[in-house]
DNA sequence: AGTATATATTTTATACTTGAAGTATAATTT
DNA sequence: AAATTATACTTCAAGTATAAAATATATACT
């Protein structure tokens, strides 16, 4: 029936990719727009950033604290990063640097008494943008889009 | 017949919550991972960067061209952070700033003749690390999820 | 016209981000 | 033990990001 069976593969390829490319755009987009609302929720209500945030919910998860390339491997950034957003933790007074024993170069980060009451506050105030934010989206949605995603991610093939 | 009836409620209301936050914690891996492959490719293959290729991604779909601000609206960035990247992208000769007539105060961007063509290239192979990265995702299951996608952005509200 | 207000962009200050280079320490090899 | 290699972290330079202030121009109002 075709005309030009050749050119037909070709369309579809072309649509396959042109498919995943709209997919991938619709991904940016959408996380774009809950990140930079989270963004703006932090600095207006509590003076602080995203990534410092990420940082304290990373340790507030590990309460036996977190050397620092341990954190640059659980938030997926790089270790001078890391370096920088500690020093202001510290200065804060929500994390501290301990000494490992046996190893003089590593630090475990942990955080403070005040850092971890604190970063409750925080917690809970993300946790109900978020629910504002995804409010139009009911509990089985999201668990549905959730797992689809998961799935997404798992096929995501990394090649090095 | 439920023993705390106020609890439960309580415990719905959690539960909803916290499938939207997991939603939003899967979101965030699956666009950070691919946007982090995107990066490293744009690096090692063109020397460049995801922030110039959106750029150059708007201009090439706005072949009349489009004014700071426009850009600024378009990816969503600050105003301030666009000058930067285009003073780097005229530098290259990707892009010229031209006055628009009868308001001095703007300036339109437009890609050059040879901005354009490497856009092409650039357009191509970003098609093609996306393909293939998405390449455990059919078609048909891309165009399902870019709607549903597309269907959560609708019902994100941005309480401002 | 003259003043106020809005708009378009740049500049400034501060923070985040990466990759590369450097420092210190640890573990392994010779 | 000395040299090599690996690991943990910091420092640095360049780029990206925001918000806020500054500048320049345009528009509206009286």
């Amino acid at each position: 029936m075709s005309p030009s069976p050749s050119l037909q593969i070709s369309d579809d390829a072309t649509s396959t990719s042109k498919d995943r490319l709209r997919l991938w755009l619709r991904l940016l987009t959408v996380s774009r727009t809950i990140e930079t609302q989270l963004r703006d929720n932090l600095r207006s209500e509590f003076e602080t950033t995203l990534p410092r945030f990420d940082v304290l919910a990373a340790l507030d998860r590990h309460s036996d604290g977190l050397k620092m390339s341990e954190i640059s491997v659980v938030l997926r950034v790089s270790n001078g990063n890391i370096t920088g957003i500690i020093d202001r933790l510290v200065d804060d007074g929500h994390v501290e640097r301990q000494a490992v024993p046996g190893d003089r170069r590593a630090s475990r980060v942990c955080l403070t008494a005040a850092g971890r009451t604190y970063f409750q506050y925080l917690a809970l105030a993300h946790e109900q943008w978020l629910n504002n934010l995804l409010s139009g989206v009911s509990g089985d949605e999201a668990s549905h889009m959730g797992e689809q995603l998961k799935t997404l991610l798992d096929h995501i093939s990394i090649s090095k």
